[in-house]
DNA sequence: CGTGTTTGACCGGCGC
DNA sequence: GCGCCGGTCAAACACG
């Protein structure tokens, strides 16, 4: 029957259609990251342009007001990664596809967090142990944090890699908070470098 | 049949 | 030593 057929069409569409959120989240997540990455670039480049000429103004004359002191940057360094992204509930701890694959674990109930923690371990050579934890944060439960645990031991397969392609990437709006901050070992004091340079609340 | 997810068990570190 | 807590294992299950 013509209807049966309907039916069928009709679920094939709403997996596609399905499917197609996912890709858009997918999307949205590496247009975060990217936009991230640009951020923390140019602060960092702020950083070390002011470094520069501040030692420069003390070369020549040391001023009253006293300088903030921050932190040497060469101190972190990036054994694992830890990335704030903003997201929606698509994917609500399931396999984020961020250009690799994901096996997931174990998850845990975290202390002093209502929301599970999902542990993820890459699953595309086995020679990778890279290891993943996401969790939401306690306080924005639509943020999701993504710790990185090591190294990848492979490239990125072209497949999954085509996606980055972004048109338009500063006039989606969807821009909001986003925090990256790197640590070195687990007892490391966790230096975050606040990169909220978009002021922008993030109502969602 | 191969692969990935679920989910409770298990284990080590740490504080009491 | 014991129990809590975070992290991992692995058996069972689901799916293509
Ligand atoms: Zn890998």
């Amino acid at each position: 029957m013509d209807v049966q057929r309907n039916v069928s069409n009709k679920d094939k569409i709403q997996e596609i259609g399905a499917e197609l959120e996912r890709l858009v989240s997918e999307n949205k997540e590496l247009c975060l990251l990217l936009h991230m990455m640009n951020d923390k670039y140019t602060t960092l480049r702020a950083h070390v342009e002011k470094k520069r000429e501040e030692m420069n103004s003390v070369n020549q004359s040391c001023s009253s007001h006293n300088l903030i002191h921050r932190q040497p940057i060469e101190k972190i360094k990036s054994k694992s990664t830890r990335i704030l992204v903003r997201t929606k509930e698509d994917n609500t701890s399931l396999v984020v596809k961020d250009g690799y694959h994901w096996r997931k674990y174990g998850q845990k109930i975290i202390k002093d967090n209502p929301s599970p923690r999902a542990y993820f371990r890459c699953s595309m050579a086995p020679k990778c142990h890279v290891k993943k934890k996401v969790q939401r944060s306690a306080d924005d439960k639509s943020v999701l944090v993504a710790t990185y645990q090591g190294e990848h031991n492979h490239p990125l397969p072209g497949e999954l890699a085509g996606v980055t392609s972004l048109p338009n990437v500063s006039s989606t709006g969807l821009m909001s908070e986003l925090s990256c901050s790197t640590s070195g070992d687990r007892s490391l004091p966790a230096v975050n470098l606040d990169l909220t340079l978009c002021g922008s609340n993030h109502e969602g």
